[in-house]
RNA sequence: GGAGCGUUCGACUAAGGGUUAGGUCACCUCCCUUUCACGGAGGUAAUACGGGUUCGAAUCCCGUACGCUCUACCA
């Protein structure tokens, strides 16, 4: 490697960062830790009228959720700043100035309103070497009526001048050689009339400036990388070019197209790595965090949606990856994202995740639920009770709120069909010896003697135990779940056992 | 419409001239478990289509179909 690895994320601060955008992170991450670089990250907010407040914010806190942190950002500055669009603004200009003096790009001075009605009379109107002839533009007009107008302050932006004919092949990291003809691609914006640049402009010299050697997109990029290709060769030289590799796409789980935020809402899975809420709209996305993914889960599956490190293994560290990580290792084509797969990959990371560390990351989530936790230490017993049951941290929930409070419901109509008076008198007599223990101070703690206890009991009363455990369960419990019954009496202790036979023998006799 | 990119089980993918086309998720069966899971053992299921090249093609070539992306003073 001649220099240091250097790579950019460059989002627009429009709302919720999309895991397609995790995803772009994650591989511009992985390739520059592998290389022992920098990534950077840089706010490409250029066009006002998308700026969403927050937004910036977001992203920042996502990065740092899924453990990418920037080595260089509106925040953790570095040489090569600002790292916003809109505070580099003054830097721009010359560079589009000095594609006008090279005869590569020129002013336009056609209104909003006339190209509307060149695109309702023209079918597929571009504006490109078919059609620039017919518009008001620096190359239509003469000397004297250009400047009359730049004097007089009539709006213009400035769009690159496509050569005619011109075969731009280069080469794609993950593509190989593409090529396109240039008469196809239509003379974009540069500069906007407010002075700002458009993506086209900034990308190329940002990416110049800030001495980016590697520039990861997505696939949807492609069309418009000619424009790049040309606006680096007029500009800075084409062996200043970064080397260029364009992502696969994510794709909605059915039928086609690209992962959106309403595939999320309408299948009901999330889209965006944490929750957003649009300051404008009021309107709350729900994120992969606070619907129960531990980050390691999320970058693990984002990884190997359209990566694979060539064996079986599936799953991955983040320094894993980082050490395995290469580029011709991915795909082409897009993946569809599979909400099934999402999960088992959570449960996967919750099974590696030692019971201490859920119980930190689970607590949020039951104080939500509004679920008393007094002892931590009974939470990471619970924990380990339990987790191999979850396959989301909000799976804890229902799986262990009877640990902590007796169930609000409980499921009598599973019993009642086989319930009957040997029973009824085998529970009576169960709380009884329960009470009796207690009384006397002797009450049995260990899960094994609960059971052998039970089985005794039930030998006396000349019921199997097997008819006896359902019923057992769900008056603990309040349904068919859960871990087993004397692991639960044991952890809620006697007392509490007693009482919940006591309450579910009393509704079973009013039915 | 144009341009570019893509296409292996339902989904994610492995195999890059020679394999009974492998693995994972999902689904089904069985075992374990006096619940639900976890775990274990099996099963269903794929090279888009048509031509070449070759002793031999999922793999190389050509064509077709289909899909996706782009085609904004948005990124």
């Amino acid at each position: 490697m001649d220099s240091k690895v250097r790579v950019r994320f460059a989002p627009s601060p429009t709302g919720g960062l999309h895991i397609g955008g995790v995803r772009t992170v994650l591989f511009n991450y992985l390739f520059a830790k592998h290389h022992g670089g920098e990534f950077i990250l840089r706010i490409e907010d250029t066009d006002q009228s998308r700026f969403v407040a927050g937004a910036e914010q977001y992203i920042l806190d996502t990065l740092n959720w899924c453990g990418m942190v920037p080595d260089e950002s509106p925040v953790h500055h570095g040489a090569y700043g600002p790292y916003r669009q809109s505070e580099r603004k003054h830097l721009y200009k010359q560079y589009a100035d000095q594609l006008i003096e090279q005869g590569h790009a020129y002013y336009a001075f056609d209104t909003a309103a006339d190209l509307e009605a060149k695109r309702n009379q023209i079918p597929n109107f571009q504006y490109s070497r078919a059609h620039r002839m017919e518009m008001k533009n620096s190359i239509t007009l003469s000397e004297n009526e250009v400047s009359d107008l730049l004097k007089s302050n009539t709006p213009y932006v400035i769009r690159i001048k496509m050569p005619e004919q011109e075969n731009l092949t280069f080469h794609d990291l993950i593509r190989g050689e593409v090529s396109f003809d240039t008469s196809t691609v239509d003379d974009k914006v540069l500069l906007k009339a407010d002075g700002m640049p458009t993506y086209h402009l900034a990308v190329v010299v940002d990416d110049h400036l800030m001495k980016i050697t590697h520039a990861f997109r997505g696939e949807e990029w492609l069309p418009s990388a000619p424009v790049h290709i040309l606006l680096w060769k007029y500009l800075f030289g084409l062996d200043k070019m970064p080397k260029w590799a364009h992502l696969p796409l994510i794709l909605k789980p059915e039928g086609h197209g690209k992962l959106s935020k309403r595939d999320g809402e309408r299948l009901g899975f999330p889209v965006f790595a944490m929750d957003w809420m649009d300051p404008n709209t009021k309107e709350q996305t729900i994120g992969f965090k606070e619907r129960g993914f531990l980050p390691e889960a999320l970058i693990n599956l984002l990884a190997l949606l359209g990566w694979n490190d060539g064996t079986d293994k599936e799953i991955f560290s983040i320094e894993e990856l980082i050490s395995q990580f290469s580029l011709e290792r991915v795909h082409k084509g897009g993946a569809k994202f599979d909400y099934e797969k999402a999960k088992w990959f959570n449960q996967e990371w919750i099974k590696k995740t030692d019971d201490a560390t859920l119980a930190t990351l689970v607590k949020p989530f039951f104080d939500d639920a509004q679920i008393e936790v007094h002892e931590p230490s009974y939470l990471v017993k619970v924990i380990g009770l339990v987790k191999d049951r979850c396959h989301l941290l909000t799976d804890f929930i229902t799986q262990s709120s009877f640990f902590f409070q007796a169930p609000s419901q409980i499921d009598t109509a599973a019993l009642l069909p086989k319930w009957d008076d040997k029973k009824q008198a085998f529970f009576t007599a169960l709380i009884l010896e329960y009470q009796t223990m207690l009384s006397k101070g002797e009450a049995i703690t260990q899960a094994s003697e609960l059971e052998l206890h039970f089985k005794n009991l039930a030998a006396t009363h000349e019921i199997k135990p097997g008819d006896l455990m359902l019923p057992l369960r769900v008056m603990l419990v309040g349904g068919k779940f859960g871990p087993g019954v004397f692991d639960i009496i044991q952890s809620i202790e006697l007392e509490d056992a007693q009482k919940r036979i006591d309450h579910s023998l009393k509704l079973l006799s009013n039915k």
